[in-house]
RNA sequence: CGGGAAGUAGCACAGCUUGGUAGUGCACUAGUUUUGGGAACUAGGGGUCGCAGGUUCGAAUCCUGUCUUCCCGACCA
């Protein structure tokens, strides 16, 4: 039955967005603009994307560190280009009760400026070097329009920051990094990136280059999700960060930077969920499996019990739905929240010796065998509902993908079903701008597979130099 | 900052035209019976109708003012 407190997807996208949301309980509005309470469930997922990253992110040497919450307007003020960027989105500090604070202070909206000072300190050799900082935090910045995990004004995140003694090894980090995202997109969210640089009109403000993950909404919408920026020694100059060099000479250390946020929440329901609710990929679902017993009945709550206990043993999240509601709210309850598997276990099917298992994503029902191997078998399928997930995913980018050779092009397909848009590019910034003039349609990244679909730019039919991804964005 | 809509119980709304006991559904509490796709019954609790002023014997309802929120156009992980 289709959940009524949600809005189809095909109707109005916007409202299935935030009744998903709802309905799941991931995330509730607040008395503050732009500021969202994330619930249990929401918060359990981010907790689950953090685990996983993390462990990758210490694996590759990184270590976790806290800087302040405030920022030294001062401090900001010594790189141009990061505080003419976030200028409208900053929110200042600027008194405490009656006494005014020593010097006027953003709320963070990013920490380049705080870990260049502390950078700035600490490093004197290039023995001292690399250093590889990571921190989970989080920032504001003054949005005017807002959206549960989309676009929140206050959202949290990883910010990474690596300072490097050559440019080779920073330029290295950035894209092993991107190559983190790009994996964890990949394998884990079940949601196929396209990578590659960001043109100069759209990188992060003061890096020298900006590599960027970019997901397709079921919808044909784009969204940036995860970012690496190599930043080359404009930051170590602007902030003095120098070591001296194994030839015994000062040198500006190489820096770059890299963050996911609390979006990637967004991409999953953007991508995977549905009319029933949301669909959690099983590597990212907190609770892989439930259990729901029907009926009162000693067997059936020890099989649910036996399930339980194996299941946890094999590296399964699972629980026991024991609340005293009814089996089919229980179904209903589960399949809103996105679980991948569902075990149904009833006095009725035990007679006939088996139970009943549904798997979200596709939402069939099956009915196996008790004597067939129940931990096995869902082991087994969480592993194809993750895959088929995947493949699911990959097929509608696909279908949403398109190619354009003209303006003409270009405004055909925006006009009916916006997606992906291949089309070449002269590097020119002026092409970017006309070209935005059709709602809005910005570059995504550049690809870099040396295929060309054409040797004009899209725009100005003059000779193309870069194969570009467009669309609109979120 | 321009264009539209709405403020009544935790939520969704009705009531307003034609002023007269504050309503419905969901949720909540207690109990009983239930349990294979959002259970049923019984009994409860919960409101200065956004705020201020005015008209009136009497205002959720009419008038004036005011505040807030949401949706659509320029920036953004």
């Amino acid at each position: 039955m289709k959940n009524e407190a949600i809005t189809s997807r095909d109707v109005d996208f916007a409202k299935w967005y935030t009744d998903v949301v709802r309905a799941a309980k991931l995330a509730d509005y607040t008395s503050v603009k732009g500021c969202i309470a994330i619930e249990p469930n929401g918060y359990a997922i981010w907790e689950k994307i953090q685990a996983i990253m993390d462990a990758k992110f210490k694996e590759l040497g990184h270590v976790n560190v806290q800087m302040p919450f405030l920022i030294p307007e001062s401090l900001f003020n010594q790189e141009k280009e990061l505080i003419e960027g976030f200028a409208p989105e900053l929110l200042w500090a600027t008194e405490a009760g009656s006494k005014k604070l020593e010097e006027r202070c953003a709320i963070r909206s990013t920490s380049e400026t705080l870990f260049c000072d502390y950078y700035k300190k600490h490093i004197r050799s290039y023995k001292d070097l690399p250093k590889l900082y990571n921190q989970w935090c989080n920032v504001f910045r003054y949005e005017k329009e807002t959206r549960p995990f989309l676009r929140s004004r206050e959202f949290l995140w990883q910010e990474g920051h690596t300072v490097h003694a050559t440019a080779e090894e920073a330029e290295r980090e950035t894209k092993q990094m991107m190559e983190v995202y790009r994996w964890f997109n990949h394998e884990i969210l079940a949601i196929p990136s396209i990578t590659g640089k960001k043109t100069e009109k759209e990188k992060f403000a003061g890096a020298e280059y900006t590599i960027t993950n970019e997901d397709l909404m079921y919808n044909g919408v784009c969204l940036q999700d995860g970012t690496s920026h190599y930043f080359g020694q404009k930051f170590s100059k602007a902030y003095d960060v120098k070591f001296t060099n194994k030839d015994n000479k000062e040198e500006y250390a190489y820096y770059t930077t890299w963050g996911k946020t609390t979006r990637a929440i967004a991409a999953i329901i953007m991508v995977h969920a549905d009319d029933y609710g949301l669909v959690l990929p099983p590597r990212i679902a907190p609770k892989q499996v439930v259990i729901i017993p029907i009926g009162q009945d000693e067997r059936v709550n020890e099989l649910c019990n036996r399930y339980k206990e194996e299941l946890t043993q094999n590296g399964v999240d699972c629980y026991i739905d024991n609340s005293d509601k009814s089996p089919g709210f229980k179904f209903a309850e589960a399949e809103v929240n996105g679980i991948p598997i569902r075990i149904e276990v009833g006095a009725r099917d035990l007679e006939k010796n088996i139970i009943t298992i549904a798997r979200r994503d596709t939402r069939e029902k099956m009915t196996i065998d008790l004597s067939t191997d129940v931990i096995l078998y869902t082991k087994g399928l969480l592993e194809i509902i993750q895959k088929d997930m995947y493949e699911r995913a990959v097929e509608r980018r696909n279908k949403l993908t398109f190619e354009a050779h003209n303006l003409d092009d270009m405004e055909k397909i925006l006009n009916t079903q916006p997606g992906f848009i291949h089309g070449m590019w002269c590097g020119d910034e002026a092409c970017e701008n006309k070209i935005k003039e059709i709602k809005g349609c910005k570059s995504r990244c550049i690809v870099e597979d040396g295929k060309r679909i054409d040797d004009k730019c899209v725009c100005c039919g003059k000779e193309a130099k870069y194969h570009v991804i467009w669309g609109i964005q979120y």
